[in-house]
DNA sequence: TCCTAAGCGAGACGGTACGTCTTGTCTTCCA
DNA sequence: TGGAAGACAAGACGTACCGTCTCGCTTAGGA
């Protein structure tokens, strides 16, 4: 019937896989720009021609796996924006270092470059259009003073330099306690823009 | 005299300078690793052979030239830093978007990504050492609740994300408005730290 | 009870000669290097996979079937050799040019070198072997003052030269004409190294 | 002045010729078509690289010297063919064998298509039309009967022959003899065949 | 009539050579 | 002496073709 079609597809898929995983593997261990196609095929047991019968270049295969890699990261991290911000505990913070702690060799090596500059905006993107939505769903409709993407990016910003920080110095400090110091930094000017009112705007010439 | 020695010194300072604007043009228009070193001395008028007279490679004549270019950044950011975050007025913040708005290009291929991450990572690295000195300063030997470095690199992420946005979207709003929104965003949260008592840290399992 | 196995057989034959009509073909059209093997089944209509079932690769596909093609130009040519070259008339040459004509194409191609130095070759001493029979036919066990093989690759370098240079410049003249001249210039050398007595052998320091 | 040149020219000369005698040293133990650019430049102690930087492939780096060596070839067969085949004496044709000899492994690389059907073929046509300018020379003007070409083509075929089985065969007798025998072979039939008056045109329906 | 073994198509795969491209070194000459 | 010109080695790239393999489909014979 179509077990055919599922075997080869099985064999194909899991080529793609070692072929995936082979890369991640090399960036764990040096720059992507440094990584050979040689290098890939090598460490997954396959012929380097093989490569060329699934993907392009070395671009072409980050950028087949990176959305799938995404939707993980996103998945993980998504539910810890419900309140996370904004909420008077910190443990949604706290959750969220807790993640960059037990996959803190993936988020360095992204967030320290390592995984080039496609790999970086694209997970600072992603990034911003998790908060972005968030936000959206906090105002329930209503409008914001300021517009969503700035403050997403203020905030993407601002908390992926701090994991960045606290993983490049090697997690000098508690989850609890990055979450906390995330918590007072942030949280007091979001309420003030939150809050701010029309007439403001005159001033500052919009 | 002497004279001939200085000529050869001007002489090859020229060669140099070249070198660095043929490249700087150049990324300007196209992605750092997708640029050769051909494309370099073609644009410098000089021969191939010439530029490994004077650089190890690409990479060498980014770094020889990069710190020079950052202090000139660096003098003209540093004032702006004297009372910008702190302070009840948000002049210093409109300047520095000022700043950002007069060199664009040159921001927006750093901050993009386009000039690779060496120059990302260094213009962050340095932008962070910035506003550190500024914080020692403000602080005038008194001691931070939260070290240092931490702040620093929270605020060089949010300020430098929000450069980024600003410029990515081809500006759409004034300095001044950019200067108010970010003012209203990170004081309230650093006055929140720094006010933070002993009492604080109990809770939190440093 | 043998059926079986017939049928099998038959099926078997078909392919095989799918795969060398389809050879042969392409062998008219480009050089025999030049041929793929999937052109070669893709002429045939057969997978790539099924070349290999059969064959080793391209040149074992021609060395398999090259003695069958050559017996085929064998038994057509055998017969002209009777009496052909020592004659006195010049019918046997005649029916030789016109054999060379009717299918100029494939002699054509094999003596001009675009079947490859293998087929070339194997046309060559198979030529020169069926001179050589009928040279030993002709003296019936008499011995021939000159050796065999030396007068018969004389005779078919003569004889395959003057087909070819006919072939390649579009036969321009009748096979009458072209089996006269060539019986006036074999002919008496022959004849006169036939007759050659021991006596002249002295001089030469054979 | 032009020394500046020279050098230059002079420096690619000697890699063109060390590419080009690797090649014939390889040819003179494989097969022209299984021989590797790679083991060419291995042999020549040159870069891979280079040999694309003189020849666009193989073939390219062997017709490009091809002619230089069938001008030398042709340089030291030229003048036997003075008197060669039609003289009285064998002198000449004794010379032509021990040129073969000399150089026996050169000519039966060729001869035996060794070297390829382009090698092959080139050879075959430089020598018939040494032989054709010899036939011109010999005519002093006056008409042939039967076109030049064609003898040209039947002598190079019966000589070439004569010496390819005389090195294919390890030169089983002297030059001498063969030079007498190809003697006693050839001159008969040319002699007749150059008397042929236009009576014997009618009978064969040139 | 079914069933079973063979021929075959499809296509993934390892391997090898190709021809191209860029890099970094070197040598020779010129200004 | 600095620079131009350009030959060269090194080595990665992406492509092309090869020969091998596995997996099902088809089909023709024998049960």
């Amino acid at each position: 019937m179509m077990s055919e079609k599922k075997k080869t597809d099985r064999r194909v898929q899991r080529t793609r896989q070692m072929l995936f995983n082979a890369l991640m593997e090399l960036m764990m261990e040096k720059n992507y720009a440094d990584i050979l196609v040689s290098e890939i095929t090598e460490r997954a047991n396959l012929g380097r021609a093989t490569f060329y019968l699934h993907y392009r270049d070395k671009d072409d295969l980050l950028a087949s796996n990176i959305e799938a890699i995404f939707e993980q990261v996103a998945e993980r991290i998504r539910p810890l924006f419900k309140q996370a911000l904004l909420a008077e505990d910190t443990v949604q913070g706290r959750i969220l270092f807790e993640e960059a702690q037990q996959n803190s060799q993936l988020y360095r090596m992204i967030l320290s470059g390592q995984g080039g500059m496609v790999l970086y905006n694209r997970l600072q993107s992603r990034f911003a259009e998790l908060i972005a939505d968030m936000l959206e769903k906090l105002l329930l409709g209503g409008d914001s003073p300021v517009e969503i993407p700035l403050l997403a990016n203020y905030l993407s910003g601002a908390i992926l330099f701090l994991v960045k920080w606290w993983l490049e110095n090697d997690m000098p400090r508690s989850p609890d306690y990055m979450a906390a110091v995330m918590q007072h930094l942030i949280r007091p000017g979001m309420e003030r823009v939150m809050l701010l009112d029309l007439d403001w705007y005159e001033g500052v010439g919009r």
